[in-house]
DNA sequence: CTGAAAGCGCTTACAG
DNA sequence: CTGAAAGCGCTTACAG
């Protein structure tokens, strides 16, 4: 049976005063002689001793709870953790901090309010969160002193708690599109979900118009497509696509996830892809391998983001602030079946 | 800011004792007068108090926290998280706390112990478990008075404070088979990741070998494949299903996942799906419509498994004990393109 | 209807 | 090196 043991039962078998054990567990060895430690360790290991995380949060204030919060104020019918990116960022962090001895409370919340209340009734000692928007974080900064790490915002400067990881978007989305210009596209659409002002995408968006520019290619309205599922469906979507078939013989898309639901669409209206139309991703999901044709994509390493999220947090714990904050993870080209190399067409 | 203000300093405003103040938090109307009550929620508004979990759990040796557990006793260096179907039923999971004012604290495991751990480090109100092997259960029971939930195991009876979801296994595998059947196959093969004694995939063999057996159809050793990745990688295990292609026109799987990459490996060397083998999967994942050919498959609803673990605990809470547990949750074949009729080739 | 008291399991000064 | 005391924020009998 999992027989609870508390620090009294341990000092009254040991014949000490309940700091003593106290003073063993927090490995006070200047508070404590050799025999007596031995004794205690003794004791707490025959009973399997485990701290009361409760008892423990209620005096110091604060609880080994890292509060992991994905956010979305629109709504949305799909719970944000069947977005596998989602869920690749929460391995990463699962994986650190159980080695680490904090704990992982999670939650999808729609409003800045769910997550301050989350904050105060477990004291969290720390806050990761996923999809805040830029202009929300000044009133998340105005409210909070725990430690914040936002993934995949992008702010101005990064002041008091708030801490980022992320990505150069905007130079992976350079390597996208050089991608289709090395294989001789010329006419090369857009693809993203509906526009946030500050967010990701918009500097994704940056980065393919650097391209573009670089090259001498003019950005034309017909060629980008923003995909906002309040307006339309995908099929809607898709036609759009369709019809400015002529005017594109590449896309890059903003996320993987929509490429593949795009391209399958697509297909489904008679358009070969890499034939008539080329696709590069972003992300490179663990199933764009298996899509056909296997999406060319630039691929991020999604769960180290999870990962550099909770040692910011470790690191801020430890030495009161963190030199690894406002990192930007790698990106690299993954070539798989996608795109066709149209150089020779014309 | 986000001001943590404790019951003390709302009695004090209001001029009345702490535990009045308790009183109308946990709305004992007897026990407080209208004109008291309606003062102290003013103050409790005005300063947007929130209880300290911390404080309550330590009194109450209970917490409102549910442990989500990824429990794995084979070493992988893939993390649970990465996989959709254990995301999907968090999702469900998450859904139904959320707003019953529980929260899930989630972890992955590789032993029984850290199980344990958990459960006395937070005092946690209950568990769900996801991957616990049945000849694992009986020391669960034996060690454990906090209500579990067992997603997806099979135990002989439900005792103590152990309960379970799942669906009809071999029920579902006889829908899979029978449809190849419908669809003129008879050569049928069986794939599935490692044995796991009393697992549920045991339960889909033998639904399996019913449907054979029911139309006089001998089993084959030959046709049965069972992936250990200890053993030999994805490559030389489709190897050894390529060698045998001609025993076989149909393979039943009991993972879309497993059945996923099978495919793609197949596919690469050089068999094509479905015209020279069928594939029908198990699970329905989300992306299971995006792979080509689109996989036929048998749909569970996942993310409703975790909704009823959640439920079946809140159930507990309440009534002390729960009658949805042991509830088979429906499946439903699911026709895509994967499957080739030969009825009329042969 | 209202409140004083004890206690949950722990930690942190402080005294010896 | 060891321990008695106070307190973290809450709840639960109990007394009035």
């Amino acid at each position: 049976m999992v027989i609870i043991v508390t620090l009294k039962d341990i000092a009254k078998e040991a014949n000490v005063s309940v700091m003593t054990v106290s003073n063993v567990i927090h490995k006070r060895k200047a508070k404590v002689s050799e025999k007596t430690e031995k004794k205690i360790l003794e004791i707490i290991k025959k009973y399997n001793y485990t701290p009361n995380m409760s008892a423990r949060s209620l005096v110091n204030n604060s609880s080994k709870l890292i509060a992991f919060i994905l956010y979305q104020n629109r709504k949305d019918e799909r719970n944000l953790f069947e977005n596998p990116f989602n869920t690749e960022v929460l391995a990463g962090v699962d994986e650190v901090l159980k080695e680490n001895d904090y704990y992982l409370l999670v939650q999808s919340v729609s409003t800045l309010e769910e997550i301050y209340l989350i904050i105060k009734t477990w004291r969290a000692a720390g806050v990761i969160i996923l999809g805040i928007l830029p202009n929300e974080v000044s009133h998340l900064k105005g409210n909070i002193d725990t430690p914040v790490v936002l993934i995949d915002t992008i702010i101005p400067n990064e002041a008091g708690s708030i801490y980022t990881v992320g990505i150069d978007d905007r130079d992976g989305f350079r390597i996208a599109t050089e991608h289709l210009i090395a294989n001789g596209h010329r006419d090369i659409g857009f693809v993203s979900y509906s526009r946030i002002l500050g967010g990701v995408d918009e500097q994704r968006y940056l980065g393919y118009v650097d391209v573009l520019e670089a090259h001498g290619i003019e950005i034309i309205d017909d060629r980008i497509f923003r995909y906002n599922k309040d307006e339309m469906n995908m099929d809607e979507f898709c036609n759009e696509i369709a019809k400015k078939k002529n005017l594109i013989t590449g896309l890059v898309f903003t996320a993987d996830f929509l490429a593949i639901e795009v391209m399958n669409s697509l297909r489904s209206k008679g358009i070969t892809i890499p034939d008539e139309i080329s696709v590069v991703g972003f992300d490179n999901l663990s199933i764009s391998k298996f899509v056909t044709p296997k999406l060319t994509t630039v691929h991020q390493d999604i769960t180290t983001k999870g990962k550099e999220a909770a040692n910011i947090l470790l690191e801020v714990f430890k030495e009161n602030e963190s030199d690894r904050s406002g990192i930007k993870l790698p990106v690299q080209l993954v070539e798989r079946e996608s795109v066709k190399n149209i150089e020779f067409e014309k």
